[in-house]
DNA sequence: AGCTTATAATTAGCCGCCTTACTATGTCAA
DNA sequence: TTGACATAGTAAGGCGGCTAATTATAAGCT
């Protein structure tokens, strides 16, 4: 994602407003100011992980298999909760299965499918990793108050309900 | 970034609570839709953009050209300003000069230099994409009230100046 | 049974990001 | 003046995303 370092100021702001008169100089700055935080917490998070040769996708993968009750899964449940094609996870499958950290198992009852499965190097990665994790979200979540987390969630909330604006191709009014 | 689809339910947070215990669910449920809500964001802008062969990269480059009153910038200063390194800036101008919507030409005072400069078919690609974008931000930030908008930005700097606690190494308490 | 279609995983090749290492040029101080 | 260091840009190679195409297997029709 894109580190969005250097949100523009005021002047800049209004030289854009002046050219495209659509412009709502208020919603752009939140927007911009929603973005940058959220690349700069990811950007943070991969740092973190980095300590442990890991980054946000391959750790995912492990989490999602430590939610199974028997901490197995398939590679397309993966990507699907993941968020990534299947294209995508095979490869952060083949990276995970490199460190020893994951196991592929074939299926039995359907010859198509491979049984993903935590290891218990997998395992202890985890064990080494999460605890320096919740620390740091508590330490950066103690900027809010509980009353204010709270009011937070809400309005993000509301604005993912939104997120799909972006997803619409641009309407021609002509031909509606 | 990742897609963060899942977040994890009430059960499976105990689950990890347990074997983690500093765990506090809910500043991990709050982080947790931040990172969300801005790769959502993110995705959403990107999906928009590619409908111009554009990605937020070289997208973010045009704007920054813009912004300077001759249309001229360095890669340095937009590596810095875009929060890339600066071979990544090398390889975003590369693409955007494969379809002239920059120009390079070197700088006559400092020959390590090379000025890079808005063309005018970019300044027409902007002219397309920016109406649609501006239209697209307003829309998602309708989510919210003129005051519910000020109180995102006043929560959202908050957290954003607490980013750094992920890039702190975890400190061996015996050593200090 | 044999087609057709659907599904699971992988491969190949693209892009944008990174770090590391390199070349060319500039700067500064002994 | 020249040697050391700093800075600008690029190249090489890795990673994690993507889409499109491929292979194997399964399922459903007729």
């Amino acid at each position: 994602m894109l580190q969005v370092k250097d949100i523009p100021n005021a002047e800049i702001m209004q030289k854009f407003a002046a050219r495209y008169p659509q412009t709502d100089i208020k919603s752009v700055i939140t927007f911009l100011n929603l973005l940058r935080v959220g690349s700069d917490l990811s950007h943070g998070l991969n740092s973190y992980l980095a300590q442990f040769d890991l980054l946000q996708g391959r750790w995912w993968v492990l989490l999602l298999l430590m939610r199974e009750d028997n901490l197995i899964s398939t590679p397309s449940a993966l990507a699907e909760k993941a968020g990534v094609s299947r294209a995508t996870m095979t490869g952060l499958l083949d990276g995970l299965l490199r460190e020893k950290l994951i196991s592929r198992v074939h299926a039995k009852q359907d010859r198509r499918q491979i049984q993903i499965r935590l290891t218990s190097l997998g395992q202890a990665k985890l064990d080494e990793v999460m605890p320096g994790y919740y620390q740091r979200v508590n330490q950066l979540m103690q900027a809010l108050t509980e009353s204010e987390t709270m009011h937070l969630m809400a309005l993000l909330q509301k604005i993912y309900q939104q997120r799909h604006v972006f997803e619409n191709k641009t309407v021609d009014i002509k031909n509606q």
